[in-house]
DNA sequence: CCGTATCCTTGCTGATACTG
DNA sequence: CAGTATCAGCAAGGATACGG
């Protein structure tokens, strides 16, 4: 990885070997506001930018760009720009972007049934105190 | 999230509704350094401190360890302490880390299938230079 | 409307040193 | 050994403002 073009997903903090075979796969979709992206364009199917930004509610113009640039690259998104006036700008879900669906199923899965015991090992583990010297 | 406890996973942004239903479990799992510090304890099995900064090669000790009490106190690992000298501190995977197994599979096979189609989406779209003003 | 340009702040990182 | 403390450096993220 880290080729000759401009990947800025994450430089990987430079990793000697392979520590973690999932760590490829992390970087691209669980990077910063890939999730929401993607939920969004699955739930609402393709949208314009400001629809996006509207209902992300917190990301800015800028971030976004950059997000969806990226997205777009990795091909999990398509860009579709009408030129018109005022201009128009569509994103939508590439089919490999559609093909995760079946990950995010099992994550939404694990967390309906795991969180709880997330949230009770932290309510214990702030009831114990210190961890021990 | 985000409760009274010092738990600095990361801010979430403030996002107002719930956007993502998956969000939770991202910064739950896929935080910086959980997936590799997950899979070493997977592969190796239980082990000490040094171990895992050895193996991971890139981390700082103070990283680690800030890493390794937000997991703790997540339950997705257990932390041993045995009073010795010199000190001895094992770590391990809980069950509901285990429990995380299944997910990671099946982000393995989605890499191992799609993660070329990404490669070729990368370099299509460098080769077709700007994505249109 | 769809972004880009500019600044600013945050948080990770890195190096070093120091306790129990 | 297993951390904690401190400080400097950098890059990503956020806020604001402006242009095509």
């Amino acid at each position: 990885m880290a080729s000759t073009a401009p990947s800025p997903a994450r430089p990987a903090a430079k990793v000697p070997a392979e520590p973690c075979p999932i760590s490829p796969v992390v970087d691209l979709v669980f990077s910063r506001w890939t999730t929401p992206i993607l939920w969004l364009l699955h739930e609402h199917g393709r949208q314009r930018f400001v629809e996006l930004q509207r209902r992300i509610g917190t990301i800015t113009p800028k971030v976004l760009t950059q997000r969806l640039r990226q997205m777009e690259r990795d091909g999990l998104v398509v860009r579709t720009y009408h030129p018109e006036v005022p201009p128009r700008v569509e994103y939508e879900i590439s089919p490999l972007g559609l093909s995760l669906a079946p990950l995010f199923r099992t994550l939404a899965e694990w967390s309906q049934t795991h969180l709880p015991e997330v949230a009770a090992a932290r309510t214990d583990y702030d009831d114990r105190g210190q961890p021990m010297p």
